[in-house]
DNA sequence: TTGAAAGCGCTAACAT
DNA sequence: ATGTTAGCGCTTTCAA
């Protein structure tokens, strides 16, 4: 027995009015006589009247709900673009329907058919990829579809990210201008999209260097975890390398530990400098200097672009670029 | 102009067969010759009908949404359950509505309340207290609601946890038998009844070790966040504490980095122990001992249990007690 | 300012 | 095995 029992029609019945005013009444529509208003509101509260979303949505064609596709909800740099998200989505009074996708193509497009089905007015993505499938898929529909922290090679999606590649340049210049010329390039799978930019960042420093020369045996390619950076360790030591450049803070982490159980200072011998500046960033020993991304606004940012293509506004820039920083802490030099 | 424009009642026309069929073939019900199966599969892929999951919803009264109440979805703790609540959920085919709360008890209530507007099956709730207000709203639903690492200190909500009292007692006591005798207790909000059953296990120590005595000054109440822990630090030294039992593990690492800062040696001077075990744990120098929860599972399990409630099934133990351990790294003597 | 009525797209008896 | 027919609870013209 659901005691959801009650519906507009009720509430009508004891008001003695019509559905329709009800629905007034519940929608703040200004077109209701104050007196019948009150008489409506009394026995919506009389009768703990609770409008069901889903009939709502069903007949407006609204669900007020948005999609969230995330890799993994439990990694520091993606949760915090869901707190901006989610923020901001409360703020609009949207929902939000997460799904975790592990970064599997398969499982992306599953969630991302079943967050259609269940009709959401929006959908933000996160992933490290984007296969052609799921392009694919984002085309095939008329909702609207943001990127946060994730790039689509063709530009073709509206999105928020940084200028990873600049990024990337301006680190490794810096470590560059502390007299570093073996400068290693540790990063998670170099088919990424946001990777192949920050390691065409890492080409520009040779380009702007024509002292430095590239090497394959300084770029490192592995998965995103504290376990591989520890194990890549002695070889980014055995490289010869006086400074690295990471592209995850729990990858930069393990190779710190990694390094230091090898006996190698930090950031005497080795300097490091990492690319998301998450809170973990701050916790280990020294301190992990890093490139600074808005994380939450990121996510914030997103969810507003998509309030707006929600609404069917106007936006100027599709393609939000914001900007980044470079803290310096204890894992680079002070010069 | 919606894409989604193809209903059933299209595909029932162009396979010249009715609704009901063509319903009939999407649910998977057998009552269907497998002639005209075929022929509605063929117009379903042809026109590239997607059921709508909101008028679905709508006729069938279930959603195949569960909410989710998140304090705080970034961080570790709770993130971590909600990667075991998201991989069950989607193992039984249901999607989540995810809420940040804030932990303000204010905003749990509105989202509990939209929650229920939107006619979630089921809302799986974490939070650090739950108000008299909150417990209000759940029993005035009749929609299954399971606890996840949150305690309800009346026990009348299905509920997935740990013993608490039972685990910090031992973590003392491990301390104790290390020869301490002045064991701090560092603790969030002593209010919350996690920590109420915490602290519950720290006085048993001293019910059980009679040489010790228990002291006010040893108690240290704050918030969760490594900030707190680094400006605790000084205090705890200057308590003369050898020992602390930490409620939380960002806490635990800002007092240990604290504590490293004023030149303490751990665990050699001052031994710590913390309690959640989340991979941060094994980031910092030296690696800071735990007890285990099974993060993941608390989630799957309550997720697991939600289900059985949803389907109304008989659960043999509405309040789960899932076993811990202590696992002692380098933040804690070995003996 | 209010009401009547036609859907929204689907499920679920009930027939056949 | 298949079709008919009510709804599900709400929004939204269109009239009045």
């Amino acid at each position: 027995m659901d005691k959801q029992a009650i519906t507009i029609y009720d509430v009508a019945r004891q008001a003695e009015v019509s559905m329709a005013t009800v629905s007034r009444v519940v929608n703040g529509n200004p077109n209701v006589k104050p007196s019948t208003r009150k008489k409506v509101l009394e026995v919506i509260e009389k009768l703990d009247y609770r409008p069901n979303a889903v009939a709502r949505g069903l007949a407006s064609k609204k669900t007020t709900t948005i999609g969230v596709i995330i890799p993994d909800i439990s990694n520091a740099f993606f949760s915090s673009l869901a707190l901006g998200i989610d923020d901001i989505a409360t703020m609009y009074k949207y929902n939000i329907s997460l799904a975790n996708s592990d970064g599997d193509a398969q499982k992306e497009l599953t969630v991302f058919n079943t967050l259609l089905a269940k009709q959401m007015d929006g959908i933000i993505f996160m992933g490290r990829r984007i296969t052609d499938e799921m392009l694919e898929g984002f085309s095939r529909t008329y909702i609207p579809i943001v990127l946060a922290g994730t790039i689509d090679p063709k530009g073709e999606i509206p999105s928020v990210n940084i200028d990873y590649r600049s990024a990337s340049k301006d680190a490794i210049s810096l470590l560059v201008s502390h007299g570093n010329e073996k400068i290693a390039f540790v990063s998670g799978a170099l088919i990424d999209p946001i990777n192949k930019q920050r390691m065409n960042g890492y080409e520009d420093v040779f380009l702007e260097n024509r002292h430095l020369s590239y090497s394959e045996g300084l770029v490192f390619e592995t998965n995103y975890s504290f376990e591989k950076g520890k194990e890549l360790a002695k070889h980014v030591k055995n490289a010869g390398t006086t400074a690295c450049y990471v592209t995850d803070d729990e990858l930069a982490i393990g190779l710190m530990d990694g390094l230091l159980d090898l006996g190698v200072a930090i950031p005497e011998e080795i300097e490091i400098i990492t690319s998301n500046n998450s809170a973990l960033t701050e916790f280990v020993r020294p301190r992990i200097s890093s490139i600074t991304q808005p994380l939450y606004d990121l996510g914030a940012v997103a969810m507003r672009l998509l309030t707006k293509l929600m609404n069917k506004e106007e936006v100027e820039e599709r393609n939000v670029i914001l900007p980044y920083d470079i803290e310096e802490k204890g894992s680079t030099r002070k010069v």
